[in-house]
RNA sequence: GUGGCUAUGGUGUAAUGGUUAACACAGAGGUUUGUGGUACCUCUGAUGAGGGUUCAAUUCCCUCUAGCCACCCCA
């Protein structure tokens, strides 16, 4: 009885498989060897210039992000992921780090420690805009915060160090840089760009005529034809820094040259998040196909950002380089490749009780640090072999009837084709006297 | 958020208003129940979702979704 209500039948109506959310990438494959490329090299630059890792939460309080990153921006107005939670709080996913960085400082007394703190960080970003070529909703960053230390040669040492790892994955790239001055120069800098561009204000396109209010840097960089026109010609933030910006921006600049690192002056550098003061900068890829396109990463200093936060005066600087970017650029250029670690043994058993000795074999090989591979649902040894050559492993082992009963183990070379009988007693230590001697 | 282009097996492509949607690669199995990158054979597997026009839609039309590209912005 009720047996009809058993069905195991799949639903009338085909319905649609799960998918991605849009904007959002699976990374595995080639995508993941690069991933893991960054990261190796992100931790070896880190150890070398002396950062420490910090993970902070993806979910923030949305305010944080408000104070930091500014409520007239782009990425806070129109690109977080914001929400209120079960219990009404309000929250969002991060759009960048930085701020979390500093909270963290703060949160933390890091104060108390030696100064400069050095932290590093990488991890999933989240700006919900429209996915284009090198661009996520879910994306991730890398990035460098030096907080606690006003000095230029910080600056440098940013600058440098995001060259150099940029420059260890292959990747040429042009540095572009420009000061933004601070709390003394900037507001008169702004009140002057400010009538700068109100004397053209019918020439510039509305969304400008808008940031001429809220944030006139932001006219700068604009693309329109008609706004680039204006404000190539526009009162360039160098020529109105106060003494100590221009002294810091002078000092910068003159670490580099002397790490001979290239720049490019840019006046209309400016950066799209409010905290940020005198130096900025941002790398750009040198290939032509990229240039002026994808910016593979930016950073600056924000000396009044723990402020906004309402700590006390921190000054800081920093950078962060997107993964994907980078990635876009090893997959197109080919200029680098990432090292591939064949198999050393691949352990190839034939029927069950052989399988079963090729599994202890297996874990005695992989203790003693052989790097070893297997593919023990197959049968035969002809698919075994090829999965073996495959995976380009230098020995095979061969464990059949015949071995079983002579306690023994058949070793081949992968390269020569010569097998030898091995005593399955003595197999590690000969396969590690085999791979010392190649 | 705005605009343009696109959507066929896992991947890359082909074809058609009409019988069974073709090919290559990848995958699985075999030729070879104990010897590997080749060769040959077999198999698995697709028209993004919904609606409309039509005797008939994978093909034409609309909507949605997604992808790419551009703008905006940025990593």
């Amino acid at each position: 009885m009720a047996k009809k209500n058993i069905s195991l039948k799949l639903p009338k109506k085909k319905i649609p498989p799960p998918q991605l959310l849009r904007g959002m990438k699976d990374i595995y494959d080639q995508d993941q060897i690069w991933f893991q490329e960054i990261r190796k090299a992100v931790a070896v630059f880190a150890r070398d210039f002396g950062f420490s890792r910090i993970d902070t939460p993806i979910l923030e309080q949305h305010s944080l992000f408000v104070r930091a990153v500014g409520d007239q921006t782009d990425v806070v107005q129109k690109e977080m992921y914001a929400f209120v939670d079960q219990g009404g709080e309000h929250i969002a996913a991060r759009p960048e780090a930085t701020a979390s960085i500093v909270r963290a400082y703060l949160e933390h007394g890091m104060l108390s420690k030696p100064q400069p703190v050095k932290l590093y960080y990488e991890g999933p970003m989240f700006r919900h805009e429209r996915p284009q070529l090198g661009r996520y909703r879910q994306f991730f960053q890398f990035g460098f915060e030096a907080l606690g230390d006003q000095h230029p040669v910080l600056d440098a040492e940013m600058i440098l160090l995001g060259e150099r790892l940029l420059a260890s994955l292959g990747l040429k790239v042009v540095l572009q840089i420009n000061s933004i001055g601070d709390e003394n120069c900037r507001p008169q800098y702004t009140h002057i760009l400010k009538s700068y561009f109100r004397t053209n204000k019918a020439r510039l396109c509305a969304d400008c005529q808008k940031r001429l209010l809220k944030n006139p840097l932001r006219v700068l960089d604009c693309k329109e034809p008609s706004c680039v026109g204006i404000a190539k010609d526009a009162p360039q933030t160098i020529d109105h820094l106060c003494t100590a910006c221009k002294d810091h921006f002078v000092q910068v600049l003159e670490y580099l040259d002397e790490l001979q690192i290239a720049y490019e002056l840019n006046p209309r550098l400016v950066r799209g998040l409010d905290y940020y003061t005198k130096t900025v900068f941002e790398y750009w890829s040198d290939d032509e196909r990229f240039r002026d396109k994808l910016a593979l990463g930016g950073g600056g200093r924000y000396d009044r950002l723990a402020e906004l936060l309402g700590g006390r005066t921190v000054p800081a600087v920093g950078m962060a380089p997107g993964f994907e970017r980078i990635v876009l650029l090893l997959n197109e250029l080919k200029t680098y490749e990432p090292k591939v670690y064949a198999p050393q043994v691949f352990v190839a058993p034939l029927g069950d009780q052989a399988r079963k000795r090729a599994l202890k074999v297996y874990d005695g090989l992989r203790a003693a640090g052989v790097r070893v591979a297997q593919n023990f649902s197959k049968d035969g040894l002809s698919s075994q072999l090829g999965m073996a050559s495959k995976l380009q492993a230098r020995f095979t082992l061969i464990i059949g009837q015949q071995e079983i009963l002579d306690d023994t183990v058949m070793v081949r070379d992968m390269e020569t084709s010569s097998q030898e009988v091995v005593d399955y007693g003595k197999i590690v230590g000969d396969i590690k006297k085999r791979l010392r001697k190649k």
